[in-house]
DNA sequence: CCGCATCCTAGGCGATACTG
DNA sequence: CAGTATCGCCTAGGATGCGG
């Protein structure tokens, strides 16, 4: 089935591909596919950020929001972004939402356990970067010599 | 410096957040940060994907987008596209591009020794979310009932 | 304090046609 | 075959104002 556009392709690599096709199939690989949807978020602007915020413990709307403009050291998030970010974040089950009874009800938000989980793994990404630093930004000089 | 916010915020969170804050100012946190930058195109339609072929070896241009057809199931990559990605992958220093001196000249993809090295953190990553296909999928369908 | 509705802009991406 | 140029769409995101 995979046939028609296998050509010329190496055997070796006609079996990874195969193998990697499969593994596709069995997963969905649609737009709301996990895999595409979390790490979409993990990549868009503000997501990774907010989770990095709520690992170090439970933070109020507000709170987060100015908590976000410190860190990032240019400007807050916007209120629509933030909300609509923590119920993406909400809605995969790596946050969770409290609201108090009070008059004005105070909302606030924490990392679940799944969410705790994950920022083990988004850790190691943004750390494996961090050591990479060096050899990045040495590619990037090249490449832009390269590119006049 | 980070007193005004801090009024009622918890002392424990409050030296993690410190710790958060000075790790988030000795990096940039700018827009072409590598942790921003790399996450950015990880996180994009196409680059995660793109990378998950050529770790399979080496490809030309032609061929990588119809894989790209045939393992999203859906349309493939557009040729501005690709070579869109394939030039910012190439700028982090994750991909090689080769060319040959025959008529018409003959242009392959392939991992860097780094990309390589990165497509193990994609990899635990993808992993990871794959594992947990069933508490994200159930949290979904919770939160959709609680949001008519 | 929190969320929603509205309007607006910038950028990602696709489609097509054209060059070497 | 690989890349570029142009166009148009659509979505992420920001700004503002209102209501609970």
């Amino acid at each position: 089935m995979l046939d028609p556009l296998m050509h010329d392709i190496d055997p070796a690599v006609r079996e990874k591909i195969a193998a990697l096709a499969e593994e596709m199939r069995r997963n969905g690989g649609g737009r709301d596919d996990p895999v595409r949807s979390v790490m979409g978020l993990l990549g868009d602007r503000w997501s990774t950020l907010v989770l990095l915020v709520l690992e170090t413990g439970t933070w109020r709307h507000a709170d987060l929001r100015r908590m976000t403009a410190r860190l990032s050291a240019e400007q807050a998030i916007s209120q629509r972004v933030l909300t609509l970010k923590l119920r993406a974040l909400e809605r995969e089950g790596f946050i969770h939402r409290d609201v108090t009874t009070d008059v004005p009800p105070k909302v606030s938000y924490r990392l679940t356990p799944l969410g705790l989980d994950l920022m083990t793994q988004v850790r190691g990404l943004i750390d494996w970067i961090n050591t990479r630093r060096a050899p990045i930004l040495a590619s990037r000089a090249a490449f832009g010599e390269e590119h006049p």
